[in-house]
DNA sequence: CAATCGTGGCA
DNA sequence: TTGCCAAGATT
């Protein structure tokens, strides 16, 4: 076990895990949802709904799945539909459908229980080397560090490590730093507190925008409060050009019930409810034409929606089913549709812009 | 290995 | 208003 070459050795490398237990014991959270519990479920679930997402944002999505799907045979007994459900506006929707996959194999490959070392779980779906280390460390007491963007933040700053922790040369850096800076001793209790205090840390005291180093227990020793660097380290993630993109989406009308499409399982939205799509007008007009729609498509008034990688220009047109024409109401196509009321849309899952579309729709409607 | 994959909050 | 990115994994 021997310090990282790219990285000078620091004098706090042998008191760091010491210190932040005591602070996180003192000043760390411990009434978050998914604390206080040894169950891997809980701990699980809320490991998967935390990656890339805020605390405040998973808190009531975390309480509405566990309500629903209260142990890990529940969820790998529902089908993927609900599970989607109530997944929907979370984002980053592969989680949810590797959280199912992943139920299923804890049933059907580990007797319902889940397993307790690192290398098992990150073996599962939509566990990484991290997730699987918070989830041994919080749920079994295993001797596994965590490196999310809380502990990149934290040691880029305290240790000064130069570089986008997103590139994989700085991301390997840290992940021997630390290795090397995990508590050699110390009970399951311990071994929380320091994974804990990892996260804590780099949540409330040492966030993004302004640090509080006065209350920092590393401050004396730290290279970004020493040097003044607080701001420039971690280094920003290098700039690239956001593209745009344009869609048509159909709202077609069946009194009060509309046409919804499922999106394909990979990609953007998948495995979610949609609107059915086009590339231009000319091609929705023929879309809803194929599905029983009337000729004339009403223009509402087009949005933006901005993603992390790219913005999607939303041209949303509405049509009414024509009664009188023979063959309305079809379901064409190999795709997946479905006609729901609109009282019905909170059972199915729709990205966050079409479920607010629909949902100024219904107010209009009703 | 760099690109892909959501959404909402905040400076 | 715009930019930035959060308890990352997968391909």
């Amino acid at each position: 076990m021997s310090a990282p070459s790219a990285l000078p050795a620091s004098p706090l490398q042998s008191e760091f895990a010491a210190r932040l237990i005591a602070w996180q014991r003192e000043h760390g959270r411990h009434d978050l949802p998914w604390q206080n519990t040894r169950d891997p479920y809980r701990i699980w679930l809320s490991e998967i709904m935390l990656q890339q997402t805020q605390v405040t944002t998973v808190i009531p999505y975390y309480t509405r799945f566990l309500e629903r799907f209260p142990d890990v045979a529940a969820l790998a007994a529902a089908p993927l539909d609900d599970v989607m459900a109530l997944w929907a506006g979370l984002g980053y929707y592969s989680r949810a459908r590797n959280l199912h996959r992943c139920s299923q194999a804890v049933v059907e490959q580990h007797g319902g229980a889940f397993p307790s070392t690192v290398d098992a779980l990150a073996e599962l779906p939509g566990i990484g080397r991290s997730t699987a280390a918070a989830i041994a460390s919080f749920a079994f007491g295993a001797r596994a560090t965590i490196l999310d963007g809380n502990v990149k933040r934290v040691l880029a700053r305290v240790f000064g490590v130069e570089g986008f922790p997103g590139e994989k040369r700085i991301e390997n850096a840290m992940w021997t730093l630390a290795e090397s800076l995990f508590p050699k001793d110390g009970g399951d209790d311990d071994i929380s507190a320091y994974t804990q205090g990892l996260m804590d840390l780099g949540a409330t005291l040492c966030g993004r925008g302004r640090p509080e180093c006065a209350r920092c227990p590393f401050a004396s020793d730290c290279v970004a409060n020493v040097t003044g660097r607080q701001r420039e380290l971690p280094a920003a993630r290098p700039k690239k050009a956001v593209p745009t993109r344009r869609t048509w989406m159909l709202v077609l009308l069946d009194g009060a019930s509309v046409l919804l499409e499922k999106r394909p399982p990979a990609g953007i939205w998948g495995g979610l409810w949609s609107l059915p799509e086009a590339g231009d007008e000319a091609a929705l007009e023929k879309r809803a034409r194929a599905f029983g729609g009337a000729r004339e498509l009403e223009h509402l008034a087009p949005f933006t929606h901005t993603f992390t990688h790219f913005k999607l220009e939303i041209e949303p047109r509405v049509a009414d089913v024509d009664a009188g024409r023979p063959g309305a109401r079809l379901e064409a196509g190999d795709s997946e549709t479905e006609w729901v009321p609109l009282a019905d849309l909170d059972a199915y899952g729709l990205p966050a812009p079409v479920r607010k579309l629909l949902d100024s729709l219904r107010g209009s409607l009703l």
